[in-house]
DNA sequence: TAGGCTCCGGTAAACGTTTACCAGATTGGG
DNA sequence: CCCAATCTGGTAAACGTTTACCGGAGCCTA
């Protein structure tokens, strides 16, 4: 048969007890190692645990220790294979360590996203990383979190808010695409075109900004995180009549719809237009042309939620606000001269 | 100031009775609803649940009521493009239900993945949806599972178990696909290739299997789904000197690595190489050219999971097996005649 | 008017843990 | 040899809910 215990289900810490002739003390002991005891007692309790087949119910542990060794994670969507690998990394970095990672998507909705949080509160995680969905409308949802548990807003923040932020600094980033343009971008290439991600999150905005302060020359379409938005961008840049260029896109997942476009169309890249994103999201190196970008140090950043989720534990006020400087990648869609 | 109440946190059922000067079970009642009561004390139950901003602790009435309303979710890998469109598509078919999806990676590690179910079980999820990582390793996880809660292994499944499964007749989208190549891809291009995603999982060898049957003249890859593979077997092909033909993947992440591939070498699509890949993932329709794939119906299926699970707790055994019929989505990248 | 039924609120037990406290035994030092 | 300290196991309370059961009040019927 497959499987011994129809239903190991329902065995309790009292059956273990029972079963061992102990209390149920002792069995808690044994497992969590809490406090020492003979090696024999333990052995016999041991013994008991894996004939029944009993497993912890973490629901009544959670109940009793106010804790539950869980961290929630809302992502605002998952097909942004820029945010699942955000969320893949969060995962992985605590892969070692005993808290859980839960993920729960917000699919894009306001209404999802305040559910998911009071979800998780009601579940009574550790702590909460968002990344808002909406820079103005998320307020409720990120202000809600930080009343109850230790809140990171991750990536993107809801301004005038005091709660903390990891993400990377975005105004730096442009700095370097920028300069990478004055040093190796040759003049018959330097129509510059910036298609942003939308201004209803700060990274979209900021990015934007930035680029802007920095080459205000250059044509500025605003859009949205995604692929099809870099498709549709592009092709009005084409619809004008140009046919060569630098087309600088505030993220990797817009470049690569810029990409697909293009060289559907039979532009060279790098040859006619060169392009380059943001992120560094996983494909961006296996993509043909490769992408040059910006490197956010992903795994830097979420170490540092580990950090600020224990210290806001132990000490007082978190530092508000933690950017992280980030990278500029030169592959062969923008190459260096 | 920003939140009125410093921390909301740790306001239970007893406060909120105390200031409305009832019993707590009047206020479980004046919240749930479980009961008829006045409409005069319900409104001062809420009254004081307002003013001292109390939330439920569903960790203990998990433990009270012995069910979680939590809907457990295990992914091989949230980078993989489809598997992250299925979460979201779970989560969406829960949105308006009264449980919540709880999505972990196993990040392509069977211990991270035991140790998911694992997790899930101890925090007492109502149901679990399992995509196996790997065809013989999950196997313990898998019946882990289905000993304490509904289990449903989706996409995949491990051979030899009895264990509910969801997915599609890929027998049958292969069959579409080589209806399709026998009635519209041109005489010249009938070289064909076949390039699968390993034999590391159920889908994977179904695919492989039913296309080589149906086919059994074509040239045979077998690797990984993943982009890069998608690139690895396309330059082999290329590198054996072939200039056209016709490329079935096992997954539309590969044939998007594939496509990224050809078109970088100057190579055209449909012209010289037909695509088709198998999936309909999201950026399928948006690639360029579009992709021609066999599409899982991703929204019926999850609904099954519903069902199924439901089932699971009323009945008896439910149907082992329950398979949907994809369908063919002609597009550019092999289009009909 | 007595008896029973319905309505509505409260009391207390139960869910499965962990852990503060207690008590008996053992040990060691003076 | 006695007292204190330590060690080891058990008892019971507590975590925050929900709900079975109880009982008083009001009402209807015979």
């Amino acid at each position: 048969m497959v499987s011994r215990v129809k239903s190991a289900s329902g065995v309790t810490v009292h059956d273990v007890a029972h079963h061992a002739g102990v209390s149920i003390a002792t069995v808690s002991r044994a497992l969590s190692g809490n406090r020492p005891m003979s090696e024999e007692l333990r052995e016999r309790v041991m013994d008991s645990v894996k004939t029944l087949g009993y497993q912890v119910n973490l629901v009544g542990r959670a109940l009793r220790q106010k804790r539950t060794f869980t961290l929630g994670l809302v992502i605002p969507d998952l097909e942004n294979p820029f945010f699942s690998s955000l969320a893949q990394n969060i995962s992985r970095s605590f892969a070692a360590s005993e808290v859980e990672v839960m993920i729960s998507s917000a699919d894009n909705d306001i209404d999802q996203e305040l559910r998911a949080v009071q979800s998780f509160l009601g579940r009574q995680v550790d702590g909460l990383v968002l990344i808002p969905s909406d820079e103005r409308e998320s307020l409720t949802a990120v202000e809600l979190a930080s009343g109850y548990v230790p809140t990171i807003q991750f990536d993107r923040f809801v301004p005038d808010t005091t709660i903390p932020f990891v993400g990377c600094d975005n105004a730096f980033g442009m700095s370097l695409v920028s300069e990478h343009i004055a040093n190796h971008v040759p003049k018959e290439q330097k129509t510059l075109f910036f298609i942003g991600g939308g201004e209803s999150s700060s990274s979209g905005r900021e990015r934007s900004a930035a680029f802007m302060a920095l080459q205000p020359e250059s044509q500025h379409l605003e859009g949205s995180f995604s692929f099809g938005w870099g498709q549709e961008a592009v092709k009005k840049i084409i619809d004008q009549g140009f046919t060569q260029g630098t087309i600088v896109c505030a993220a990797d997942v817009i470049a690569l719809g810029v990409s697909s476009w293009l060289l559907s169309q039979g532009f060279r890249i790098p040859e006619d237009f060169r392009l380059i994103g943001f992120d560094d999201v996983g494909v961006s190196f296996l993509a043909h042309p490769t992408l040059t970008t910006v490197r956010q140090p992903l795994a830097a950043m979420t170490e540092a939620i580990g950090e600020m989720l224990g210290d806001s534990q132990r000490a007082g006020s978190a530092p508000e606000k933690t950017l992280f400087q980030p990278e500029l990648i030169v592959r062969s869609s923008s190459p260096a001269r």
